[in-house]
DNA sequence: ACTGTTTTTGAGAATCATTATCAGAAAAAC
DNA sequence: GTTTTTCTGATAATGATTCTCAAAAACAGT
């Protein structure tokens, strides 16, 4: 498998872009996360290594990271945009509880053939399948139900 | 089928609401409109009965016409969070194109049922499945390699 | 290494969809 | 019709994201 940092760098060189020190960082950030992350959360991880990157740039890298390839758009919780490694190919579906916002990912490969087909027939050149799933969490559901049989 | 109007009225008395004008004009516009709609579309639909109501109303109620289960959100384009009519079961997956923002609605079976019995599995009282493919459309595509040729 | 050119950056302002506030209006209760 | 509760329009506030811009960094050629 190709490296991250090499990929994107190829990305870069084609786009007349240049690998600068915020964006190496960025990167590097990224790989540690190993999960869905938001603008916020990538911000803070990025923050151990170098508290001189602005969060304007991490903004600004994200559509890179995408059109790249390292990472994807992934759901959206709490008004805010979350992304994920692009390599994660197995965890594509998420549930997301409407009370706690707890996600949980999972995976399905009927799904994603079925979709990727969709797209075929619908002569869509596929860039990205995103799936959520909302409703709440058992233990969420638990609560409510004792809170109810108090009143 | 139950009638939509009565539906909600039936929501809001059981929550100590009231079904005012704006939410009874709301409720109409939205009966209205047979595809997906964001806010400002709704707001322009409900102009069209009454210059009166104000945007936040329309904001406001959103949330109630989904808990009644009038309504859904549904995909997010253009930073704009948009909704469907909760009877339209049959058009559950959007394809959106990244270019001109097209969006083709298209359905499948198979990976609503899949994915409700995810939900199950993992004890999610499921309220919502939410799929998106993101992509560039057939007419975007040609226009983008012709300009490319060009060149 | 030096110089000119291009791209990038951090800081902060701007944007814009969505929410919150609040005083007056409407609806239901009495 | 009076009181109580819930709603509303107008408008201000919020907050994630994007834009602006002058200074800094990366690059290309010498």
């Amino acid at each position: 498998m190709e490296k991250a940092i090499d990929k994107f760098t190829k990305y870069l060189r084609e786009n007349h872009m240049r690998l600068t020190k915020p964006r190496r960082i960025i990167v590097e950030s990224i790989l540690e996360i190993n999960k869905h992350f938001n603008a916020e959360l990538l911000y803070e991880e990025i923050k151990k290594r170098d508290k001189s990157v602005s969060l304007a740039t991490v903004y600004r890298t994200m559509p890179l990271l995408i059109k790249a390839g390292l990472s994807k758009q992934s759901f959206r919780c709490s008004s805010k945009d979350n992304y994920e490694n692009a390599y994660n190919e197995e965890k594509h579906l998420h549930m997301i509880c409407g009370v706690c916002h707890k996600i949980v990912e999972v995976n399905s490969e009927i799904c994603m053939i079925k979709l990727q087909e969709m797209a075929q027939a619908n002569d869509f050149t596929l860039k990205n399948i995103n799936i959520t799933i909302n409703g709440i969490c058992g233990d969420c559901k638990r609560k409510l139900k004792e809170e109810d049989e108090k009143i």
